[in-house]
DNA sequence: GACGCTAGTGGCACCCTGTGCCAATATTCG
DNA sequence: CGAATATTGGCACAGGGTGCCACTAGCGTC
């Protein structure tokens, strides 16, 4: 509803009193439902972190380290059809407006956080250390590269996109 | 002088208009010279781009990719002796402030061009590639993993701990 | 020195996001 | 039904950021 507005009218033209209007409620209980007008966009991103972390558990502790983290990512960012234009739409509002790129920052710490802990329980080292903190940045970098090349080219398949990434950049994670 | 008041008080603290009042300014002025309250934090950052621009220039053309990459980031990185401890104390506000840690981004996507754009002229491809898009972010993640692990260990040396982010990330890097 | 041009400055009003506070209104439970 | 409790909405406010305009300082020219 809200992302309706975004892509008609433009994220920054869009003021929350006219979202609140959209959504028949006032500007002060919108506040109540979104800590601010960027979390409108990523919507429930962290029941999805929950999701990525059960699945980073659930790999079987003989799969080499880049294939769990390979497949996890995959699969996180699995699309079904008929979300992939939503999606696509979200994604774009995210990596191109300003306010909104700087503000996907925060989230992706989360994110970054749930790989680096994964990688430390299974190199058995401190999550703050290098190597998990830097897992955590090279699967992000990757992730994003492969999303900003997807917008790029309608005709891109995200899925091999953040395969091919992810891949790549699992080269450095490797101990 | 700004930064003494965020350092004192903290950056949210900190109003702009106590800033312009330190600075014998009107707030007017002030947002003349900075664009944004976040963009005290960070200098003449675009002029550091320069120099990373040329340092990549000026790597020798027999020089593999990641030695040249390498090489640039930790000098672009590198700090006079006295210049360390207020640099410290800048970093540790950008990573740490949600407001400028999400402003980081913005930054940090100019970095991301230059390295996008060296790799790009040196495998002879798209600068909006997905290998070179991929090099700027595994690229960054790697130096921000650095300066993390840098401000959670005192006793650490940043030249030292970029050289070794850098090194592993640039694995990926390699076509 | 007087004049006019220009760049820098400051003040003002304004919009927008985000928050604290409190009254009003639903909703649920006894 | 009545009381306890959420949910809501209105209001006022702080703070970042911008457009507009008047004022002033500086500077070259005559």
């Amino acid at each position: 509803m809200a992302m309706r507005l975004f892509s008609t009218v433009g994220f920054d033209a869009t003021t929350v009193e006219d979202i609140a209007a959209a959504a028949g409620i006032s500007r002060r209980t919108f506040f109540r439902y979104f800590a601010s007008k960027n979390d409108v966009v990523w919507g429930r991103f962290d029941e999805g972190l929950g999701q990525l972390r059960a699945s980073l558990a659930a790999a079987p502790a003989t799969q080499p380290l880049g294939d769990a983290l390979r497949e996890a990512i995959v699969s996180f960012n699995a699309l079904a059809p008929d979300q992939v234009a939503v999606h696509r739409q979200r994604m774009s509002l995210i990596l191109s407006v300003p306010s909104l790129q700087a503000h996907s920052t925060l989230m992706y710490a989360e994110w970054r956080r749930v790989v680096a802990e994964f990688v430390a329980s299974r190199t058995g080292s401190d999550p703050g250390g290098l190597q998990p903190r830097l897992a955590g940045h090279l699967m992000l970098g990757a992730a994003v590269a492969a999303y900003e090349q997807w917008l790029a080219d309608p005709a891109a398949e995200l899925t091999e996109l953040l395969a091919t990434a992810v891949q790549r950049a699992s080269a450095g994670v490797a101990s």
